[in-house]
DNA sequence: TGTACATCAGTGAACGCGCGTTCACTGATGTAC
DNA sequence: TGTACATCAGTGAACGCGCGTTCACTGATGTAC
């Protein structure tokens, strides 16, 4: 059996994704600045060098643990759109994730973090899924008569601006971390709510 | 005379202020993460070791351009708020300075970057004056029945999570990095007014 | 079934790095008498 | 006006640090014949 756990003594069978689920742990203990290639390899139980294996530098992985991110958050969000038909749950959703991975959600969206210089976004077909869910959501919302029925584009921006706008507060300003869970979650309902109503048909 | 820039030799004269403009300066040009102690006082003409004299540690020199920063962050905003009676220009003025000066707005909004570990926050006071602005604008646009006459902060911290979360996705995402400033401040105009709308009395 | 060999995926030692910070010091300045 | 002295604000040398990365290597595996 190939297990992605099984390890024959000197090969792993599953390194790469060991390193990532390390690195999601490290990231969540140390923060996204404090995180070192070293302890994501010690973390995994194998020899810094052994990374270099499975990933072409540090960024590398980085970039490795922001993908995985995308594809969890895209998977929440669509969870949320089936949950609700509206925008509330997303943008919930989004909040949550953000603050149960609030170092993979810097690299995901500081690009600088994992990106090489003058590179185009290497994160941008990973992040395709998680927009994804949004721009349906608003396109549905139109055909239901619910939005204004222009600029989905547009309209769709101002949504995730105010969404990623409240999260970024909440996740890095001291006076909002230090709230609970649901106030958090109630600031984010209210201003949907708002902007929703300015979106509407 | 006792201008800010004079040298008597060994005796700077204004050392404290000369750090914090030659921070400014490594900061604009290598990006918060890069930037060096040394370096600014290589920049300041100065040993790096004198900058103790004047800052406990790195991240009370952060801390220090942080402060200056909100400080001039405050004065835009006031001078936006002169020009336009109403939120779009001051919209405007805070994704201008953000785009001016990217590296001083993550000292400013990511506090872990400069605020040493269980520690209050410390630039809850220095922030004070440009939440002021838009605090002011909110409840004379509710006396203006512009906007609902309900829950200021909640209003307020709703058109500051979306003028912050444009913001935030104009600076940190490549494809809108590319795009030239004055759309970007259309698309922040656009996301502003959407809000407006939606919390109209 | 056994052997030779290419390939894959680990290992540990080593390198160089600039960094933040500490230290003992010294030059310059202001003040008291 | 001159001198003694405390204080302020610089200096350069040194330390320790863990880091990212490279290197030559070796153990394990799969395949061809």
């Amino acid at each position: 059996m190939s297990t992605s756990t099984s390890r024959t003594g000197y090969h792993h069978g599953d390194l790469r994704n060991a390193l990532l689920a390390a690195g999601s742990e490290v990231a969540r203990e140390v923060g996204s600045e404090e995180l070192s290639l070293r302890e994501v390899a010690r973390r995994a139980g194998v020899s810094h060098t052994a990374a270099y294996n499975h990933f072409a530098d540090k960024k590398d992985l980085l970039r490795g643990l922001a993908i995985v991110a995308f594809e969890q958050l895209a998977v929440e969000l669509r969870e949320a759109a089936e949950r609700d038909d509206g925008l509330e749950e997303l943008a919930v959703a989004y909040l949550r994730f953000a603050m149960a991975h609030p170092a993979e959600f810097g690299f995901m969206f500081q690009r600088s973090l994992c990106m090489p210089d003058g590179v185009p976004d290497p994160l941008e077909e990973a992040s395709r899924g998680s927009q994804a869910v949004l721009a349906e959501r608003v396109i549905q919302l139109q055909a239901a008569g619910v939005l204004r029925a222009e600029n989905p584009e547009i309209i769709g921006l101002a949504l995730w601006s105010q969404i990623h706008g409240i999260t970024t507060i909440v996740l890095d300003t001291p006076v909002f971390k230090s709230i609970p869970a649901e106030q958090a979650e109630g600031l984010a309902r209210a201003c949907v709510e708002a902007i929703i109503v300015g979106l509407r048909a």
